[in-house]
DNA sequence: CGCCGCCTTGACCACCATCAAGTGGAGTGG
DNA sequence: CCACTCCACTTGATGGTGGTCAAGGCGGCG
């Protein structure tokens, strides 16, 4: 099966114990740069500004799966762009349990929070090898005091961010467990798809069900049984790391998903609709 | 019983049919001024700043309860700040059901994301007779190029904004029931009280139990049946729209709350923890 | 007085957490 | 090569949390 189109969200090839080991500088600019695939939604920047993020996120590193960017707790220092791999916002509660409020994908800045507040009130850890810039806080200060078109750009992620957020809230409060899992596979199909990471719907998630439960404010069990329910369907299979979505019109309905909240770009948005599915074996 | 110390969100005696009408001029800068109680929290404002904010914000009107500020899919135009009274963001989902994923009390502001995002994937509905205040974005944008203080004083709110949603997120993950509406009540009590809207452990919250439950994501009758079991184990009462508070220190506890997610300063904190509540009568 | 909004209470049972045990594959060491 | 371990996923059984339905109370207001 060679080329199924799905592409891997992490480099295990790479993933030694080192920490910040391999130093990479990417080649082209727009090509494979997911920070710029994702920053171009916001449909304001030009190409000198492509350039000059470009410039600014070809240095990054390797960081293994499992490990925290950010602690808890910690006053926040650089921002960090994620280039590959697989990252979350998580909080551990008193009683020992996990709670993660957002995933960061390829493309997604960790925190533009800079140093405006004086503490990071939680944490922000891989799930997954990853590739990540560190961006110092120097560059985001000149890019906000002379860049004003890339500067309402970040502004824009942060308020996607924000959007994104708001809809896990209403998926908790008011969906219930099965269509949350098919919610939030939608929003991930989505967003891997507007950096590259997702063709005929499929795309690699590689991380447990455990870290999903995490995700959904579910058990681990009940997280299993759903998915299982999900593939039975037909809706979705999953083999290995990788998710399929085989009937999206039918997923995006029983989830009551609509993107809008994505803020996407109207092209990405028309993207999506018609390239299709795998199949439309619905049933 | 005079004074008692907890003072009115809402201003009923004013709460005429007419949408936008009686307009009025605040007297004072700090004073009273919701606003600038909230934003001197982020630490970084000076006299000039102060000054800046009490002119900007010296015209606002009401608005009847249960009315849309900005309506879902309308482009954002103004921002609005919050002078009295009680509103949130919300979504009706395809079910009929809503989801609150925010309130927003005096002090707060309503859209900061401008013209940034091309329409608003929620709305915003006052839940009380409020006293909002209408900026243009002209005065934004002219903050944001001309005013740096006042422009970081606005980041920090939409931060921390963004922290009271990702606390709200656990909160449905991971507490239950009951433990969720108390960590509810916690949160209100600080943020009222940072803009001098309770005292000794009282505020008053003219909102209805079921929009209560659309906050927690719960049913009204468990709301309900929660609220009383609160009062039961001595942690809080009410009586009319008016919380009170007990044994503050309880109530964090069994809520498992830490106000460190809202970014205070050290001294409004400090205030928090040393002037108790109105009695440790603790069982 | 009667209506309406809101709170309250009870009965019932579904959804989902929890506990417990078992499977299967990947990696490791003998 | 085979035992062994470990991790992740599976499956079943059980019961509690909390949703839903339905009815009743109670104050405010036209």
């Amino acid at each position: 099966v060679p080329e199924v189109g799905a592409m891997r969200l992490d480099e295990p090839e790479h993933s030694a114990t080192e920490r910040r080991s391999i130093i990479m500088k990417s080649i082209g600019h727009s090509g494979g740069n997911p920070a710029i695939l994702k920053l171009n939604q916001a449909g304001t920047l030009e190409e000198r500004d492509l350039s000059k993020l470009s410039a600014i996120t070809c240095t990054s590193y390797l960081i293994d799966g499992k490990r925290d960017i950010i602690q808890q707790g910690e006053p926040p220092k650089d921002v960090h762009l994620m280039m590959s791999g697989l990252a979350c916002r998580y909080k551990m509660l008193p009683d020992g349990s996990r709670s993660i409020m957002a995933l960061l994908v390829p493309g997604d800045f960790c925190d533009l929070h800079v140093a405006i507040l004086g503490h990071m009130d939680h944490g922000i850890g891989t799930l997954a090898p990853s590739r990540v810039v560190d961006i110092p806080r120097e560059i985001i200060d000149d890019l906000t005091s002379n860049e004003p078109r890339i500067t309402r750009t970040l502004w824009w992620a942060t308020l996607v961010d924000e959007a994104i957020l708001r809809e896990w809230l209403v998926s908790m409060g008011r969906r219930r467990a099965m269509e949350r899992v098919a919610h939030l596979l939608c929003e991930l199909e989505v967003r891997l798809k507007t950096v590259h990471l997702s063709e005929g719907g499929s795309f690699e998630l590689p991380i447990n069900q455990e870290t999903l439960a995490d995700m959904l404010g579910m058990s681990l069990v009940h997280v299993n049984r759903m998915l299982q329910k999900l593939s039975k369907d037909r809706l979705i299979s999953i083999s290995g790391k990788t998710v399929t979505i085989h009937d999206r019109a039918a997923l995006w309905d029983f989830a009551g998903f609509d993107p809008g909240y994505l803020h996407l770009s109207r092209h990405s948005l028309a993207a999506l609709v018609d390239v299709g599915c795998v199949a439309e074996a619905s049933a």
